[in-house]
DNA sequence: CAGTGAGCGAGCTTCCGCTTGACTT
């Protein structure tokens, strides 16, 4: 056969496909979809049935073209795009745009590229499956209505250019959710008490076993009257139980699982995670790395199989294969795993080494044997209390996988102290001799702060989005600023001790540290506001099992049994009808809170969103002609829903007038990039040690002169052809400064020799700047 | 870069999923 032409998704796929087809088989790919709804304009022709309008993706033109002049050539193309429902749809949108014959192509699919896979998929040819393609064009038509019609609603009632999502909001309803939980998490403390009990064995040699009581006292006064007893009290082994247990390695690695491992061990971000992985599958040492599939090759079976003998021995491997278990999984890859099982290690980045170390360890522990525990627990009892001790402890027989690989925890929990490895050797009725017991005052924990990963385990739990896109989708509800990735300092908290140790009972309060955050996911006001509008208007779209429920009739689409645009209908006819309800009734959304009143001026004070972001505000907008309300953004950390009376006061004093210098005015106040002092329209920085609600005239003018002293060293070169043109020193060395535009020296020269032409030239030369659109953060 | 928050109106914003570079810092 000559002139085949064989369509992947990706170009990595391709080169690899092409080396096993051989001759008369060129193989190159779409890079994804090839066209899309217009974005222009809604795209979707609601009086004709939901008709959707595709156009060529303008960034797809170029391959389009290249692939018409591919197809024109070739007697077969073979159309290989993935098997789910968006790779089908790829396969149909390329057999429109391409005008391809349906006698001269085939759909082929593969789960794994192996030679025999691929060959035996080019034996064994279909068509194209259409009950997919729609169950696809539903999805696509479903999230182009939700997006574009419930955006405009929030335009209009809440703030221009916001967004929202059959899969972002509910992200960022997740959020908010829990950061409500938190702020009305209240902590509940109870003394857990821990003995130290000394066991003396054959040789006379003493261990320590820690054991915790199974009772935890909710006052000191308890915990206190428990010592006391424990003073006079014999204490004795009343069982010893020992019981086996294993534990079995984790699954290999889908995207999601791979992300929270690599954000939890390596403390990579979702989206970092994606892009070293991408660059290990384009240079072949891992399989694609967007997949919901837990499946593992036989040939990767095989080799790991071989692996683990080499290293371990025989005893150490157990063939295992993986089911997936996640909502709406379409599993058209293999799991994430190394390409050659016998490759430990890799060349490249840090980053890549330790990614692909992380895949590799993960795919072998699959295969390989469970861990072997026996766990034991011994209680004991206190003659003078009906309370007892218990002491655990767990001893590995067999470590099986865990001697490569134990998959990590989100749990932030306490470090527990009791627990141990090794339990001395004990019997029923042996008495022990109590060291010290301590009672230690411990606080109910409040639920966690989402980090991105542990964000994309809840989504993929709700089956909502993608592999493709849960790394986009956190940076787009960050983007959106309905969401920050952010640190936060943990705030001082007393606990009571108490110790028993030598008869006597001492008493300590101590501190600790608790909230601190590091990277975690924290709702904006606007994230706030929005969530609320969306619910209270839109709950149907909120809820945690929309995404849910519509896979279902996108499978009973991809069935046969539902037809697609009756399913949109049923679905667009009441939406719509909430969406102009909305319009038309919905009240405007600002998350006005009203906090009560300045008692100088007896004006109220208010916080809500703003044009620019949120704001307080100091007395009411009157009907005409009456004062207006003084206004004041909030400062970053300061919230709409937790903002005090206080503190939204405070900002009233900004800015102060301090005096006049040189005849002009001086003034202080707090702006984006912290406090900073004004003067004939240019402003200085205050410094760390300065107070903007304090800091006088004097020190404000000595400011004011050191920055001129820096200013006038700044200045490198001026010119006198054009005034607007000069040469200054930055944070980063010289750079050209023409018409409020920087530009960059080239490293090669020196600044202080550039001409005036010169300056010029560079300043031409530079490339136009960015649209805003594209700059946009 | 450092301050904005009246009202009008034009023109714009916006979705999810499939892919890779082309960008800047």
């Amino acid at each position: 056969m000559h002139n085949n032409l064989v369509i992947v998704e990706s170009p990595a796929k391709a080169k690899t496909i092409e080396k096993f087809l051989g001759e008369g088989y060129t193989v190159t790919s779409s890079m994804g979809h090839v066209r899309d709804l217009e974005k222009k304009d809604f795209g979707i022709d609601i009086e004709k049935n939901y008709l959707p309008k595709y156009v060529v993706t303008p960034d797809k033109k170029k391959i389009v073209s290249e692939l018409k002049k591919m197809a024109k050539d070739a007697q077969v193309v073979w159309l290989a795009s993935d098997e789910d429902r968006e790779g089908e749809a790829i396969a149909w949108h390329l057999m429109e745009v391409l005008k391809l014959k349906p006698e001269h192509t085939k759909r082929i699919v593969f789960h794994e590229i192996t030679k025999d896979a691929i060959t035996n998929a080019i034996q064994n040819p279909r068509s194209i499956d259409q009950h997919l393609v729609n169950a696809q064009q539903a999805r696509r038509v479903l999230d182009r209505i939700v997006g574009f019609e419930v955006s405009p609603v929030l335009w209009k009632k809440v703030k221009p250019s916001l967004s929202a999502g059959r899969v972002q909001s509910v992200a960022v309803r997740l959020i908010v959710e829990r950061e409500r939980e938190i702020r009305d998490f209240t902590s509940e403390s109870a003394f857990r008490v821990i003995a130290t009990f000394l066991v003396p064995d054959d040789k006379g040699n003493v261990t320590e076993l820690k054991a915790e009581l199974s009772k935890r006292f909710e006052t000191r006064d308890e915990a206190a009257a428990f010592l006391e007893k424990c003073k006079t009290a014999e204490f004795s082994v009343s069982d010893v139980a020992k019981k086996p247990g294993k534990r079995s390695p984790a699954q290999p690695f889908t995207t999601s699982t791979l992300q929270q491992e690599a954000s939890r061990k390596l403390g990579f971000s979702v989206s970092q995670t994606m892009s070293v992985a991408q660059r290990l599958y384009e240079s072949g040492k891992i399989t694609y790395m967007r997949t919901d599939s837990v499946n593992l090759s036989s040939l990767a079976i095989n080799t790991s199989k071989k692996k683990i003998e080499e290293l371990h021995g025989e005893n150490y491997v157990k063939i295992r294969k993986f089911k997936t278990k996640s909502k709406g999984a379409q599993e058209a890859h293999e799991a994430i795993r190394p390409t050659y099982m016998d490759q430990e290690t890799v060349d490249g980045t840090s980053q890549e080494q330790r990614l692909y170390e992380l895949i590799w360890k993960r795919t072998i522990a699959s295969q390989m044997a469970d861990a072997i525990m026996e766990r034991t627990t011994v209680t004991i009892d206190v003659s003078t209390a009906s309370e007892k001790f218990i002491a655990s402890g767990e001893v590995i027989v067999f470590d099986g996988f865990l001697r490569v690989y134990i998959e990590s925890t989100d749990d932030e929990g306490q470090s527990n102290g009791n627990g141990q490895s090794i339990i001395p050797p004990l019997h029923a009725k042996d008495v022990l001799s109590m060291e010290k017991t301590i009672a230690t005052e411990r606080f109910s924990q409040r639920p966690a702060r989402y980090t991105e990963a542990s964000l994309v385990k809840r989504l993929e739990e709700l089956g909502i989005g993608r592999p493709s896109t849960y790394a986009p989708t956190i940076t787009t509800v960050q983007n959106r600023n309905y969401v920050v990735k952010e640190d936060r300092p943990g705030v001082e908290r007393e606990y009571q001790v108490l110790e028993l140790k030598g008869g006597k009972i001492k008493e300590q309060t101590k501190t600790e540290i608790t909230g601190a955050e590091k990277s975690k996911l924290f709702p904006t006001d606007i994230g706030m506001v929005v969530t609320d509008f969306l619910v209270d208007n839109f709950s149907e779209i909120m809820d945690y099992n929309f995404t849910a429920d519509v896979e279902k009739e996108f499978d009973d689409i991809a069935d046969g049994k539902l037809v697609w645009n009756e399913m949109i209908d049923k679905f667009y006819k009441p939406f719509h009808e909430k969406v102009d309800d909305a319009l038309e009734n919905a009240e405007r959304s600002k998350g006005e809170r009203v906090l009560g009143v300045d008692p100088k001026t007896g004006k109220q004070v208010s916080v809500k969103i703003g044009r620019f972001g949120p704001l307080a505000q100091l007395g009411e907008a009157s009907e005409e002609g009456g004062e207006k309300p003084q206004f004041s953004s909030l400062r970053s950390g300061q919230h709409i829903e937790t903002i005090t009376l206080e503190e939204a006061l405070e900002l009233f004093k900004l800015p102060r007038e301090l005096g006049d210098f040189e005849g002009k005015k001086v003034s202080v106040s707090i702006g984006r990039f912290g406090p900073y002092v004004r003067h004939d329209n240019k402003f200085v920085s205050l410094g760390k040690e300065d107070d903007p609600y304090s800091v006088g005239l004097e020190r404000a003018v000595e400011l004011i002169e050191i920055k001129r002293e820096k200013d006038k060293n700044a200045v490198v070169k001026v010119f006198s052809e054009d005034a607007e043109l000069q040469i200054l020193n930055g944070r980063w060395g010289p750079y050209i400064k023409y018409k409020k535009k920087n530009f960059k020296i080239p490293k090669s020269t020196k600044a202080e020799e550039l001409s005036f032409e010169d300056c010029m030239k560079i300043v031409s030369a530079a490339p136009a700047t960015k649209s805003t659109r594209s700059r946009k953060k």
